[in-house]
DNA sequence: AACTATTTATAAGA
DNA sequence: TTCTTATAAATAGTT
């Protein structure tokens, strides 16, 4: 809507394609508070200037949408349309199956840790209380008049627990990597 | 723009309201889609409808740019401006100290869980290594060989490993629940 | 950053 | 909800 009618594909000037960033950055924003106002619905915006500059736009603000976006899409099945299109024409969004992967996956992969270390935690406390006083007194006396069996025995549990706890932390280390490496992807600057 | 100017406060007519989100909606997705394409520009938008549906758009994906827009704002300070206004006027963004909490408190746990995690693991490995081993043969010999000195210092060390990896998974712990108590602030619904 | 000729978006109406 | 159309708004090229 100018002078001209322009092609839509990459401006290829890089100093008009600045230029075309700011008027239309601004005008999407306007078109978004108005959108806001006149519908009293939340919504945000982030936008990455040609440059990579960050510009976000948000009604009340932009975390409140984002976190009731990832909550609705975690609770529900979320129906929310999205994609991109080079063209004019546009989406009609009805129910699709896509919900948001990415921080679905993060919240999952935390949920996962956070039940690993509090059965491990658990498991632990368990142990402890059992070697602390275990069915019988044998480990009440000072560590110098155990048997050789019984210290055995008490090193084989902490071998045990050693063991588990190791094995634990492998798998903790493994799935906060796929956490990562899943958050990974975005960052092709 | 239609056939006549409208004021800028929200649609009373519920139903006109309805007509209007998505008219602007539309209108809203097809700016995004082409100030994308017009400048290569990432982005992502979301909003919710006056009945509380959400809808999303997002170029390449809402994903892509979420987690960019997260990972830049841990790692710089980020430049975007945001926030809401009614009216007709637009912001002017500059350096402001906003940035997302809430995504940047979970990335920080999550950062920090990761490094627990790293060098609780890495402690193990060191002390495997020194255990299996050790300076000297001493724990070659089958376990029924050993002194009782022997036996005790072994013990000693898993008992240390024992209670190192027990405090690290308390403050494991504590360090995700941190983030999961961050993330239920915004619950109010 | 301002200025317009034009192109687009859209409020009403059907 | 979709289409039509008169009119308001956005913006491409220019200064």
């Amino acid at each position: 809507m100018g002078r001209k009618k322009i092609k839509m594909e990459m401006v290829q000037d890089m100093n008009t394609r600045q230029v075309t960033f700011s008027k239309r950055r601004t005008g999407l924003f306007k078109k978004a508070s108005e959108l806001a106002t006149l519908c009293n619905a939340e919504l945000g915006i982030v936008v990455f200037s040609p440059g990579g500059k960050p510009y976000s736009y948000g009604k009340p603000n932009l975390d409140a949408v984002t976190e009731r976006f990832m909550r609705e899409c975690d609770d529900d099945s979320d129906s929310g349309g999205d994609e991109e299109e080079e063209e004019e024409e546009e989406e009609e969004e009805e129910e699709r199956g896509k919900s948001r992967p990415k921080m679905k996956k993060v919240n999952e992969h935390l949920d996962c840790l956070k039940r690993e270390i509090e059965a491990e935690k658990k498991r632990g406390e368990e142990r402890q209380a059992k070697l602390e006083s275990g069915g019988d007194e044998r480990f009440e006396k000072p560590i110098e008049k155990l048997t050789i069996d019984e210290l055995k025995e008490y090193m084989d549990k902490l071998e045990a627990v050693h063991g588990r706890i190791q094995g634990q932390a492998n798998k903790m280390q493994a799935s906060s990597c796929l956490v990562f490496l899943s958050g990974d992807k975005a960052s092709v600057e």
